[in-house]
DNA sequence: CAGCATCCTACGGGATACTG
DNA sequence: CAGTATCCCGTAGGATGCTG
């Protein structure tokens, strides 16, 4: 992102919105519905989820691995998905200062946590073969 | 999308890759990747799982209570993003021929099937307060 | 009310070339 | 090997205005 010298934090006419915690009364869905559009957003990105399915599935992974794992894939949009969710917490980057660098990917704890939802979402995706599924809820 | 004539299907570079079922082998991570990344794909956009979610919440909503009730959404987001579950066989809609219109919205099965999907990552969410943990898994 | 049409910008993300 | 830098396109998505 050299288009903007700065860090690019990017905050423009997006949330202009009141105060904040207003959803979170006790008439929102489920908990509270901000709180999770906000950790929703730690997963957005096309090779995010992919990226964790591979490191639950392998808990440790150098970069080339990953790049392997993950056909479609740039290296560019590995690094940077790659670097968003160590920013985010949910990786770690572990760097072993060698000749031939190696750099190994894993995921925190709070990575971890997501094994009952990728888990779920396996699942669902395994639906959409299964016939039984009336197309009319 | 009034740019491209047509329908604007959109399949340039995007996946050239080889034939197919070939990460489906018994290597892969969990089932089979590649179909967990196409269901991926239905839910890829900033509203999908907001929209999931409150449809989850209230099975049934008209257009006007789905605006209302995510604050930070507009009109032509909301019905494209409606418009793409719907053809995505998640969501359904419903016309009453009305004077003032009237549409509604729900879930089908295969979207009520994302219940436990949601309901996990509404738990991931509530752990990002938790104090216990540990950065570095 | 529910939606379509249009214009416009920022971001996502691919291809390629270069570096420690 | 593991990145960084740059160029570039297409898409996402916001703002506004109009319609049945």
């Amino acid at each position: 992102m050299p288009r903007t010298p700065e860090k690019a934090g990017y905050s423009p006419k997006r949330k202009p919105p009141p105060s904040a915690a207003e959803e979170t009364g006790p008439g929102s869905p489920g908990c509270s519905l901000p709180q999770v559009e906000e950790a929703l957003r730690l997963l957005e990105g096309r090779w995010k989820l992919v990226i964790l399915f591979h490191l639950l599935h392998t808990p440790v992974l150098r970069f080339s691995e990953l790049e392997r794992g993950i056909p479609g894939v740039s290296q560019k949009m590995l690094i940077q998905q790659l670097r968003e969710l160590e920013r985010d917490g949910l990786v770690v980057r572990t760097v072993h200062p060698q000749v031939p660098p190696k750099v190994e990917y894993s995921l925190t704890g709070f990575g971890q946590a997501l094994l009952p939802t990728l888990r779920a979402l396996r699942d669902w995706a395994a639906l959409r073969k299964a016939p039984a599924l009336a197309e009319r809820g």
